[in-house]
DNA sequence: GTAAAATCTCGACCGCGGTCGACTTTATCT
DNA sequence: AGATAAAGTCGACCGCGGTCGAGATTTTAC
């Protein structure tokens, strides 16, 4: 049982990899065919198959390393003594801009990360782990700084905040929010919110609340809501 | 210019419409092709693309019927009297019920809903009103029995809400909770947390607390968080 | 060493969603 | 009414993601 055919099969994974990376940075994921990743990779189209379950996997296995890649940037960059709201939106926004640096990557991958399907299933738990895990550590810690209530949920806490998260992102793929900036808004807004309770706005610094009645006016605007 | 065409061009899209509806019931959305769809619609596939820029703008029309009907019958249920939260519940239950019926055509359905592509964001953002509409209802009611500080800032309530609904549905489809049992523990300890701040939970009644309880075990058990 | 079994590779092939331009039907103009 | 323009219809056709079984390659058994 020499290695031979193990040591052929891991080459012959990274050729897909590497390839797969190589097109999807240099024309996307959409416009990127099987055909296409397995001339580059110097496969059969089928060997694909063979290690990756669905076209949808690949992207992920793709993910991986470029969010390793983001999140080590971030963390190099987050103050871990600024405050719990300001380190919180540091880490949302971080995410929000690496995933929507391409608008159709990112639909792909949120769609892929919050719905997904059978075949992708395990891997984008994996993917989501580390974010949540990076959630866990910042609340961690500001509930030792005593900034949280020692009887808090903190799984409840990650759970609400991976929610946020996911619905600012939302928000910009329904085009209720146009740019960063106004994804930055409405995450402190809406963070400050999940930490504070229903009437923390109206409590909130100045410029936060401007920032936040200027969006509103856009949503109302926009959406035509009954309020 | 009499109404001749006019009119044809009606009974056409009701036509496709129609067929939709039915293969779509029958069979599902990915297992009806365009032009078994063209077929029983009586019409060129071609001229489906006349009348809808992709499958999914027609599955979305499909839903907005569904979802009329499914609304109406919640409405009907829905006790005006009962506590903030138990309503909120209801609705976020109603909704996820009503998605996860079937669970693939659910997942379409918060694919194309959270993440729209241009395509259909507009009609996904017409279908996506009406349910803020009805949190914003609740709420408002809420706020005039006194149940909710005069203060809040509802439409930021509203989206946290809709963020929470989103995140449950999520958990469905990533394996993190596996019955509509669980998903409406879940919903409520998230509401929960949601109105009333992050240690809500601590002092919930006790079938609550016991309730998240068990959850939680199965969520660290399955996700190994490091908490 | 060799035969049998197990594993891996490949590209022709399938059904799919979506496009295109030739064709038909309706509206408009004189 | 006849001619021209505009609108609508259609299915052959395209490239796509994914499958399949024949054939090549490695492992195992003797």
């Amino acid at each position: 049982m020499s290695g031979v055919r193990e040591q052929k099969k891991q080459q012959t994974r990274k050729a897909i990899i590497d390839a797969a990376v190589k097109l999807f940075t240099e024309k996307g994921f959409e416009q990127t065919s099987m055909d296409e990743l397995a001339r580059a990779a110097g496969v059969g189209k089928g060997t694909i198959y063979g290690y990756f379950k669905a076209k949808e996997e690949i992207f992920l296995a793709y993910c991986e390393a470029e969010l390793e890649f983001a999140f080590a940037a971030l963390d190099r960059k987050i103050d871990e003594e600024a405050s719990l709201v300001d380190q919180l939106v540091a880490y949302m926004m971080g995410q929000i801009t690496f995933v929507t640096e391409n608008r159709e990557f990112g639909r792909i991958f949120a769609r892929e990360m919050t719905f997904p399907g059978e075949n992708t299933r395990l891997r984008s738990r994996d993917l989501d782990m580390r974010y949540l895990n990076k959630l866990g550590e910042v609340l961690g810690r500001a509930q030792l700084r005593g900034e949280l209530p020692a009887e808090s949920e903190l799984l409840l806490l990650i759970a609400h905040l991976h929610a946020l998260y996911i619905l600012v992102l939302s928000s910009i793929y329904s085009g209720d929010v146009t740019s960063l900036e106004n994804a930055k808004i409405f995450c402190r807004s809406l963070v400050l919110q999940a930490l504070h309770g229903p009437a923390a706005i109206a409590q909130a610094p100045l410029d936060v609340q401007s920032g936040w009645q200027e969006l509103r006016q856009q949503f109302l605007e926009q959406r035509k809501l009954e309020m």
